[in-house]
DNA sequence: TGATTGAACGTTTTATATAATGCTCAAAAA
DNA sequence: TTTTTGAGCATTATATAAAACGTTCAATCA
């Protein structure tokens, strides 16, 4: 579901109605508004996209692409360790969480709504998330200081840990750093769970070469 | 605000409310049908109950209390470790938020109309687990196997790491034993983070040891 | 032919009028 | 004096009518 495969006249559509979207949210605009910005009848939106919902959900997942992006970012950062890597990519999902419901309610408004009608969206999303995680666990894993036996479901593990957090449904009424101060928290004793592994390990594998002598 | 200090037309009243709170829930049980419950008027409710939500406060205040006893009977079981404490505590509150919202949906949307209502008493309830998890980490740190700074701070992030399986306000549709098996993945992760706290710990005083010699 | 329109349809949202509810208090009962 | 009552008030919930909305499709346009 990329944008750039996109019809000139779908971007122009999807264009007029993220506007919309984001002043006055999904509920209070209407088709035949975006239609009229874009100088069409409300029947030719229905050629470029199956319904409101779905022009909705490509809003979103705009959005969410740069999200994506960020989160990316921290996981390609090559001067973090994987500890810091770690730290910083939950601190930064924590961060848009909260900014978004804070500083963006419209936007915040249209994702609930969207994942109620289109759960399946969710998963994905989930989905991005724990490759990017998994590719630092396995880095981790890689240079010792991690022990991870499974990466996918040790990062869906971590992203539950962190759900408190990070997930867009919980209103957080404190300020950020509030938040942030007990998410290191969190991370602190993760991370120190996973040198306690990677500790066993090694000394398991030092067992292991002693009686193999 | 205990049950049993309460005058005996008081208890009278919240039972009729209660019956009908949980057969049809705290919208649609009106004043009047439990004033008819009790044999008596609308205007003498209030005189034993300031309002209709101070009623369903102490409703849920009961019901709590239930949860509570059961999850201090974890912290007081002399047959469990720290260590096994620590994952039957959360396993239990896994397992009475999900009981909850399945089996008993007035309940449920009566606790959420109350803490939304009443927040302190999200509050309230959050210390008592506090209290309770605090007396498992501090005796799991005098025993050796944790290391636990702050009893209470530290409590409060393993509330948040387990936010995800234990808040009443997520739905959850798959089976119990999944969201256990879940759970069970990230206590595994905290109790190995206590694990390398503890064994740091002692490294740390063989050290000090060492140079006082 | 391929793109576009806008009237028409069933549904949802909104506006409004009506009923019911939470709560108070002066009067009555105990 | 203390306890109880129930009509009355302001607010909230419910029912209903009207408007608006998302969507479709036969007709129109390019």
């Amino acid at each position: 579901m990329p944008t750039e495969n996109l019809d000139e006249t779908a971007k122009q559509i999807l264009d007029a109605a993220s506007r919309r979207f984001l002043h006055y949210g999904y509920g209070k605009t209407t088709m035949s508004e975006i239609a009229q910005d874009c100088n069409m009848s409300t029947g030719n939106l229905y050629r470029y996209f199956p319904s409101k919902l779905d022009i909705a959900e490509m809003f979103v997942h705009v959005l969410r692409r740069e999200q994506v992006a960020k989160l990316r970012g921290v996981s390609d950062d090559q001067s973090l360790s994987p500890a810091q890597k770690l730290r910083e990519f939950f601190i930064l999902k924590c961060k848009i969480a909260y900014e978004r419901f804070h500083d963006n309610p419209k936007a915040y408004e249209l994702s609930v709504e969207l994942l109620s009608s289109r759960p399946k969206v969710a998963l994905e999303w989930e989905a991005a998330e724990v490759r990017i995680l998994s590719e630092i666990l396995l880095q981790g894993d890689a240079e010792g200081g991690f022990a991870v036996d499974s990466a996918p479901q040790t990062a869906k593990l971590l992203l539950d840990a962190a759900y408190r957090f990070t997930s867009p449904a919980i209103y957080h009424e404190g300020e950020f750093d509030d938040l942030a101060l007990e998410l290191n928290g969190v991370i602190d004793l993760v991370l120190d769970g996973f040198a306690w592994r990677a500790a066993r390990r090694s000394q398991d594998k030092r067992k292991t070469s002693d009686a193999s002598v």
